[in-house]
DNA sequence: CTTGACCTTCCCCTATGGGGGAAGGTACAG
DNA sequence: CTGTACCTTCCCCCATAGGGGAAGGTCAAG
């Protein structure tokens, strides 16, 4: 399948395959005699793959080495169990500092819904007047 | 008061000032004979409420929305109230899609634990990935 | 008079995640 | 033979939020 339409039936731009591929999301594809890249159907899985994770928030890099994990192709248990750990606890990490935003924003948004214009004005958020 | 003393009374850079101001969330300021920008001591409230609203999550564009609703004389609190709701709902559904993406790595580690070499080579990881 | 600390505008730089469109090759249909 | 719908590489562009530093003006002190 060709660039196109494995990009559509991710969910993605042609674009961003490209892209993704020239961060080392997606390894080098096999090539037709006329340049094209050629793409086996299991690449529209991880391009699905990359695309809820870009979703999810992840980043690009993120991303990478979260799909370095399983491509050394001949993964041994210990070395996938390993490196899943480690994104694991990047993910809580990432989460809770994601958390620790969320809980500063709502108290913040409590103490203006809260209160009466005066207090609003004479708060935190509304001090400046 | 010049840039430097303003700035530093509010707890951010000259540059971001001189950014602010080019956003739009700071009025042109006087200047001085020599071009010096001259502000008023309440310009350090306003500054420090941006840098609170900026470490709060809000992006400058939302920050000058605000700002634009006050500089009448009305009161932001309804405007900063729902630009807040807005990031909090944002950031609760980013934790929800990064918790289930979490969650679906986490029974992929367990799987690869437990589980014996020819699961894991079988793709249950690849699979996921 | 010179030094140092300010200030000015200006442009380039970072990282992120691509999008737009140019210039050109390819494949198939009418 | 030409239109179109793909594909290729290439470079420039957007927003976000400023930072770095150049080149130059200004001001008070030693």
């Amino acid at each position: 399948m060709l660039i196109g339409s494995a990009a559509a039936a991710a969910g993605v731009s042609t674009k961003a395959v490209r892209f993704y591929e020239e961060q080392g999301l997606l390894p080098a594809p096999e090539r037709a005699a006329n340049g094209y890249r050629i793409y086996a159907p299991d690449t529209v899985g991880r391009l699905d793959f990359i695309r809820r994770g870009r979703a999810a928030g992840l980043s690009v890099s993120q991303l990478r080495d979260i799909l370095a994990v399983r491509d050394p192709g001949n993964a041994p248990c210990p070395h996938v169990r390993d490196a899943l750990a480690d994104q694991l606890a990047a993910l809580d990490a990432q989460i809770a500092e994601l958390t620790a935003l969320r809980n500063g924003m709502a108290e913040a948004h409590a103490a203006v819904a809260a209160g009466d214009p005066a207090t609003c004005d004479a708060g935190l958020i509304c001090s400046y007047l």
